[in-house]
DNA sequence: CGAGTTTGACCAGCGC
DNA sequence: GCGCTGGTCAAACTCG
């Protein structure tokens, strides 16, 4: 597996980069990753409308400075789509919490959470990004021959989720994408710390 | 026995 | 309205 660090955002919160990661955006009308390559990256100082669509901010922008390339990643701003489009509130979100199955549904894919995705070059397919995720579907998706799991952060009160499939064209290729934010720090117990203190150190690598 | 995984069923959204 | 698809649920199952 490929080492890996964290970024840390203000609109974002903490999440996983690995630190040879390539970056890309998350088309967000058809819910596909755009095609972007370590050989054809975003321009420098391209904003994210430039090249996706309206949807995205550009203070979600994150540079990261590799070795020899600049790359980006931004994720969706999911409640800004919510709000300005769908008209709908965040406490309509959380109404399907205790309301009726019906309504529960109806919230499901209408609001979604800030999402980030990445792809790394991997044998195994969850990466290990310090959070604790229990498994709660897998799906074949159409035009690809490997399924898509799904995964819930273990934590109470912890929303966040993650897709993992591996990509179509190349299945070394593993696309993770990270929807909500964290509500706790990473479930890293002692013994880990202990055995692998650069897991632990590369939490604050920026 | 508890935590996590598997898997078929169900539901909402979307395109036609 | 209908069929297809993606996302989620939950019962059954597995594993430590």
């Amino acid at each position: 597996m490929l080492n890996q660090g964290f970024l840390e955002d203000h609109e974002m919160g903490l999440f996983p980069f690995p630190a040879n990661m390539i970056s890309f955006p998350l088309d967000s009308s058809s819910q596909t990753l755009k095609s972007l390559s370590p050989s054809n990256p975003l321009p420098q100082h391209s904003k994210p409308e430039q090249d996706c669509t309206s949807h995205f901010q550009a203070s979600h922008l994150l540079p990261l400075q590799t070795s020899n390339t600049n790359y980006w990643a931004w994720g969706e701003v999911s409640e800004l789509i919510s709000n300005k489009i769908l008209g709908m509130s965040r406490d309509d979100h959380h109404l399907g919490v205790s309301g009726m199955k019906m309504k529960k549904f109806k919230s499901r894919r209408k609001v979604r959470e800030p999402r980030f995705c990445f792809k790394t070059m991997s044998d195994v397919d969850v990466l290990d990004d310090g959070y604790r995720w229990r498994k709660y579907g897998q799906k074949v998706v159409k035009n690809t021959q490997h399924p898509r799991s799904y995964y819930r952060c273990t934590q109470d009160s912890c929303r966040v989720k993650k897709r993992v499939e591996r990509l179509a064209e190349d299945p070394r290729m593993v696309i993770t994408t990270y929807e909500g934010r964290h509500a706790h720090s990473p479930s890293l117990n002692e013994e880990d710390v202990e055995v692998n203190p650069s897991k632990f150190n590369s939490f604050f690598w920026l």
